[in-house]
DNA sequence: GCGCGCAGTATCGTTGACAATCCGGCGTAG
DNA sequence: CTACGCCGGATTGTCAACGATACTGCGCGC
C-alpha cells in the first residue's frame, strides 16, 4: 500500500509546493504528476481523511487552511497521545535507546549552544521521532504522525522563533532523563508538559491576532 | 460529503453483518449497495485509512481483523484522548450540561441495581458521547470516535461481561463527580482510570489467551 | 507420489468518454 | 443602476470496457 501518488501530494503540500487554499484540480494533478485521474482522485480521499485537503462535492479539492484554533487542538491531542507515546518509551527502552537520546540531547544542547536553529530543529524532530520508535506503539504513532503533518505550516513558524530552542530544550531534557529513568508517569508529564508549553505559544499568537 | 456508500459499509462492518476477515469484492458490494463500483472503491479506501478495511494491492479488501494487542493499543490511545475530551467538559460544562450528566449517572446507578446490563451499556455510550459534545473538541471527538469503531468487536465482548457494570459505575460517577466540580485534572485522571481498568480487562483475556 | 508449470478464472486497476454540476459573465427588464 | 435569469466553460462524478495481476486446479514429467 505504499501509495506513492499520495505520497507525492502529501508531501508536496507540507513542503509548500501546494499553498494553503490552493485548488487541488484533478486533471492538473494528473498531468503533474503523470497518473491517471483515478489515482489523484484516490490520493484527495486520503488526503481529505488525513486533514490536510478539503472537498466539497462537485467542487473540487482544496489544501485545507489550517486556523490558529484548530492547530491549537490539534497540538493538545498530540500532548495527550505523545505524554502516552513517551510513557511507552520509558517501559521499553533498551540500553543503547538509552544511550541514543543522551547523545541525541547532547547535541542538542551543542546546536542551542551554537545557535544553529534549523540543526536544533532537525535534532528535535529526530528525538520525537526516536521516541516513537522505541514506544513502539502502532497505534498512538500512526496518529501522532496525522496531527503533526496537520498543524505542519504552525509548526513551522514555532521552530524559528526567537528564544525558542533555548526555552524547549529544558523540557527535552526533561523527557530524556524520565525515559532514560525508565519513570513513565514522569516522562508522560515531561512531554505533555512540553508540548502544553508550544500551545501557550500558540495561544499567545491567537490573542494576538 | 455525507458519503452514504461510505457509511453504510462502515455501519455494516460494525453491526457485523461483514464479519472480520471476510472479503469485501468490489463488484459484490457494487450490486449490493447498488452503486457504481468508483464508490465502493472510494469507500473502501476511507474505510481503510479508518483502520476497519485491510486492503492489499490487487488482492482486494477485507474487514480488517482486531488482534487484541491491538484493541489495546487502541484503547490506550482512546484513554490518552478521551482523558483530554474530559478535561475540556470539565472547563466548558453549563448548568445544565452539569444537570444532565447528573441525571445520567442516576439513571445508570438504577440500570445497575436492577441488572439492566443493555441499558447500562447505552447510558455509558450516552455518557461518553455526551462529555465529548461538551468537550467541543473537534479533534479529540474525531479521533475517538474513530478509535472506538476500531475496537468495536472487542467492547462488545466486554460490556456483557458479569460484573462489569457494578465495576465501572463509581468510575463513571468520578468522572461526572470531576466534570461536575470543574476540576479539569481531576477530570482527565478519572477518565484515564476508567480505561486503564477497561485496558487491565483486555490484558486478562490477552493473558488467557 | 510429488513438484513444477500452465492455463483459467476471479478480481483489481486504469483508461477514456460522457453526464451532471457549479461558477461566472452577460444581457435584459424593471 | 440593480436584480434576475440564462448560457458557456470548467470541473467533478459516473460508467463501461479493457488490461493487469494473483490465486486455483490440473496435468505432466520425474
Amino acid at each position: 500500500m505504499p501509495d506513492s501518488v499520495t505520497d507525492l501530494l502529501r508531501t508536496g503540500i507540507l513542503t509548500g509546493h501546494f499553498a494553503p487554499g490552493e485548488r487541488l484540480i484533478e486533471l492538473q494533478l494528473s498531468e503533474h504528476f503523470d497518473e491517471g485521474r483515478a489515482a489523484i482522485r484516490s490520493a484527495l480521499v486520503e488526503l481529505e481523511k488525513e486533514g490536510l485537503v478539503q472537498r466539497e462535492a462537485n467542487r473540487g479539492a482544496t489544501v485545507r487552511r489550517i486556523s490558529l484554533a484548530e492547530a491549537i487542538q490539534i497540538t493538545e491531542a498530540r500532548a495527550a497521545l505523545e505524554g502516552l507515546v513517551a510513557q511507552h518509551a520509558a517501559r521499553n527502552a533498551t540500553q543503547a535507546d538509552r544511550a541514543g537520546l543522551r547523545t541525541t540531547l547532547a547535541e542538542m544542547r551543542k546546536a542551542v549552544a551554537k545557535g544553529e536553529l534549523l540543526a536544533y530543529s532537525n535534532l528535535n524532530a529526530a528525538l520525537h521521532e526516536r521516541l516513537r520508535v522505541i514506544s513502539d506503539h502502532a497505534i498512538a504513532n500512526e496518529l501522532v504522525r496525522n496531527l503533526r503533518d496537520r498543524a505542519a505550516s504552525h509548526q513551522y513558524r514555532l521552530a524559528l522563533m526567537p528564544g525558542r530552542a533555548r526555552q524547549s530544550l529544558p523540557q527535552h531534557a526533561a523527557i530524556v532523563h524520565a525515559v532514560v529513568a525508565g519513570d513513565e508517569r514522569a516522562a508522560a508529564e515531561a512531554m505533555r508538559a512540553h508540548l502544553d508549553s508550544v500551545i501557550a505559544v500558540l495561544r499567545q499568537w491567537e490573542a494576538l491576532g
